[in-house]
DNA sequence: ATCGGGTGTGTAACCGATTACAGTTTTATA
DNA sequence: TATAAAACTGTAATCGGTTACACACCCGAT
């Protein structure tokens, strides 16, 4: 790899007029711009990142904080984040962190040890050592995070209690997801506010995590301990998916003997019989707003809003019945 | 964020020194060592990684180059090299590369005015500008590349094939993956190995993509275009999961009426009902050794074996017929 | 003719680490 | 006790960029 010395020597002037017709700033004459330009092609160059990194103390990099990559609703984010940071000459770092694990505060020292210029985090309690280093959280957030992405989990909650309200609903099973997830809980507040005004049955689920391990343990579990239950709120997709399949296999008819209703809308709800109806997250929209507030907030550019609450949308399929 | 300098100033020592003591090279006196830590601890203090990256021309990062992480096989490779290169020290640049595009160059420009160690690509087609940045090449992987971390795709579609055979097909409809990827090819021939020996009828429908959306698509239209299939080897488990929901739909039973069997074997084919057979790729187990292998090369270590050839696995669930 | 500002350029300091080299002290060996 | 080797330490160069600063030139206004 050829360096700005070599262009430099190659081009006859110094390095600084070099790094300023690069760069376009400073004066730099006409003639010596082309004759940068030239040396630039003829020599194949391209400015080395880590040197610039050390100088300015910042690199073109965002660390990006995700708790279960493999959870499916995590390569969406990924990508919107990816394609939002590319767009803008950034690249992203990626650091997977197991739920709960302490290895949350390592790729924060990690992060900040690499000179990132800022953090994207999906891991609740992700804290910034360093005060030039902006953090944005998204999809899992608290009150107190200043900058975040998220969705309206509370509405979310709404649509689906009222997309089975509105489907004559016997006995319903609420499994609600993990108490640690911020989102978990608005969801329940959203579903709760829509089953306590009626006189629907209702019974809650309590789960720790969003794995595929615990949906199929709890997809069994949930047929014994609950009779005759005919309507499932699900946390989430990987449930809903875990209690059709669960119920097809006792024999069940989806959705006339039960009906499901998922959350996230993972690209999966398209592809199984019949089709999970459920609350869809922008997951790819929030990635891409999320990394664009995270690059304002790195710019000192102007921020319109902080916090920034996508609406989730009710994709209905076929796993509900009839209205 | 303090600096070595400040460390050294704190410890009463040269930067020399502590730079020594840190990375436990070169004579320090056991006073000085521990003066140093004292500082170190005294002031939170951590390395510069990219001042360290400047000098040493080369980074405590690798690049990771995939096709497309919103299909469900990546992010299980991706969790696999995470965790391989965070327990090496390495941290994991991320290149989301739509198939066929030219950004791959890009990125690989990129990674290098990085100064990465070394690279993973999944990307076909990927090559080095610099000669000291080795690269692996995992999951799609050619003839030339020198280091590689694979399945044995023919194996793969020799034991789908069989399977197949073993449970009396009539006629068998052949997905064939996109002919750019490598792997497809592979499984190919491996299912030819063994169909055509024998007397059964097939047909090949030729797809060009392992998207959702050509998923979806091609279920549709298998069924319309080829009538008495009763047998169906797809290329991945997404189309597999589309077939067989669009068989379903159709009011087909899984499998007295049609037996599908899919390839990858993501998550997902576990929630499905029935639950899908398919061929394992040990995705995990792929990205982590292929991240050990990389790494081997950039600290020339021994390396056993330049190309690694994984087995896949036949998993049995219900979406075959019984033998 | 003189002054001032706008242009254009190069030298050198700087970012924060590693390490070559030289110098000093301690220790071992003859 | 002399002497070499080992142990220890600091100064300064280095990695490859950016930029403060100084200097030189050109042009128009006084």
């Amino acid at each position: 790899m050829a360096t700005i010395k070599e262009v430099a020597k190659y081009a006859g002037v110094s390095v600084a007029t070099v790094s300023r017709a690069l760069n376009k700033n400073g004066y730099v004459s006409e003639a010596a711009q082309k004759k940068v330009e030239e040396a630039i092609k003829a020599l194949d160059y391209f400015p080395n990142e880590v040197a610039r990194s050390l100088y300015q103390k910042r690199s073109k990099m965002i660390g990006l904080l995700l708790p279960d990559i493999s959870n499916p609703y995590f390569p969406l984010l990924m990508k919107g984040i990816e394609e939002n940071a590319r767009e803008n000459g950034y690249s992203v770092i990626l650091g997977n962190v197991e739920e709960g694990s302490k290895l949350k505060q390592d790729y924060m020292t990690l992060f900040g040890q690499q000179n990132v210029a800022g953090v994207l985090s999906a891991v609740e309690g992700t804290v910034s050592q360093n005060h030039s280093m902006p953090i944005v959280m998204l999809d899992r957030v608290l009150e107190e995070d200043d900058y975040a992405v998220y969705t309206n989990d509370v509405k979310g909650g709404i649509l689906a209690a009222q997309a089975i309200m509105d489907r004559k609903p016997g006995n319903v099973l609420i499994i609600a997801g993990p108490k640690s997830v911020p989102g978990s809980i608005d969801r329940l507040i959203g579903i709760l506010s829509v089953l306590n005004p009626t006189d629907v049955n209702y019974e809650i689920h309590q789960t720790r995590s969003f794995t595929i391990e615990e949906a199929k343990e709890t997809a069994e579990v949930i047929f014994r301990k609950y009779k005759k239950i005919d309507s499932v709120l699900a946390s989430n997709d990987l449930f809903a998916l875990a209690v059709m399949k669960e119920a097809q296999t006792r024999g069940l008819h989806i959705p006339n003997d039960i009906q499901v209703i998922g959350y996230d809308d993972i690209p999966f709800s398209q592809l199984v019989y019949p089709g999970l109806t459920t609350i869809s997250q922008p997951a790819f929209k929030l990635g891409y707003q999320a990394s664009d507030l995270l690059i304002r907030l790195i710019n000192k550019n102007k921020i319109s809003k902080k916090r920034i609450k996508l609406d989730p949308k009710l994709m209905i399929r076929d796993s509900l019945r009839k209205k």
